[in-house]
DNA sequence: TTTACTGCAAACATTTTGCAGATGT
DNA sequence: ACATCTGCAAAATGTTTGCAGTAAA
């Protein structure tokens, strides 16, 4: 039987689904990741669950991480610091992802005539396309504003 | 006075220009990646470079990659496996890469209609997109016919 | 009760750093 | 001559693994 308790807690839920166990450090880690705003690294979380009573062990965080992948939980996206991030996603079928350069949030981000332009670079490369992949950094509306904000002080 | 007679090796020529000393090392490691087809790793490179007489130290090869990608004659891209590669590319403006999962032979891509996408995800997202990145894998035209004459080896 | 999971510690992979001596210009 | 660069070895990061015990279903 499944755990319907659950099933509001989309990482969970789709652990769940997937013929995972739920187990205290996974629903302790889920936790960890729904407490945070924007993008995280496994680094992050290892923090996290240090202080963490009873602790959960870097292994369980990385395992963890790998499941919640696995199964389109959560999706690792690579900063343009080169620095690994997780964001947490809708498992969708193909999508892309613009991330806040200040917060770290992410937004989900459909095709937008993206494929006209992977086949016209297929034709014009010689290249059969397989995968592409479009990661896009910015500011989010919130930080935008901020950030306009306080470079523009007298306006408004 | 510039070495001109490295003018030819593209590599070299960056460092030059951007005021590097060409030492014997960076020679060799310029050396190195022209000898490469396709991405490469700097495991790759240590690997090579310790087989060389005299041998180029582990430092060495990072601290020219780091030099080279960052006059714009190298860069790093993150294939699907996660791993990091570089491959040489010429100093332009912007652009994108066409990868080959087979060869790890690279091509240069323009636009291609590109920023209209970009444009129109920001106006949906309400993001302010800074900075963009679309990576392409695939297979090149020579390991396409390969293997396309592999899986059907009556055509033709 | 059975199999999956966890914690731990060690191993492994990757990249960076300090420093003394070598080398390009 | 002198600043830059190299090699070396150690350290800092980041991630994976083996194994004995624990807990979910």
């Amino acid at each position: 039987m499944h755990a319907l308790a659950e099933a509001r807690v989309p990482l969970l839920g789709a652990l769940d689904r997937a013929g995972y166990r739920l187990t205290g450090p996974r629903r302790a880690v889920a936790d960890l990741i729904a407490r945070r705003e924007g993008h995280f690294t496994a680094a992050d979380l290892v923090d996290d669950g240090m202080r963490r009573r009873p602790a959960i062990a870097r292994a369980t965080i990385f395992r963890t991480l790998e499941a919640l992948e696995g199964v389109g939980a959560i999706e690792r996206i690579d900063l343009p610091s080169g620095d690994h991030a997780y964001i947490t996603c809708e498992p969708a079928d193909h999508h892309h992802h613009v991330v806040c350069r200040e917060c770290g949030r992410a937004a989900d981000v459909d095709d937008a005539g993206l494929a006209g332009v992977v086949s016209r670079i297929a034709t014009e490369s010689g290249y059969r396309i397989d995968a592409h992949r479009l990661e896009l950094f910015g500011l989010c509306p919130v930080c935008r504003r901020d950030l306009e904000v306080a470079a523009a002080p007298r306006s408004g």
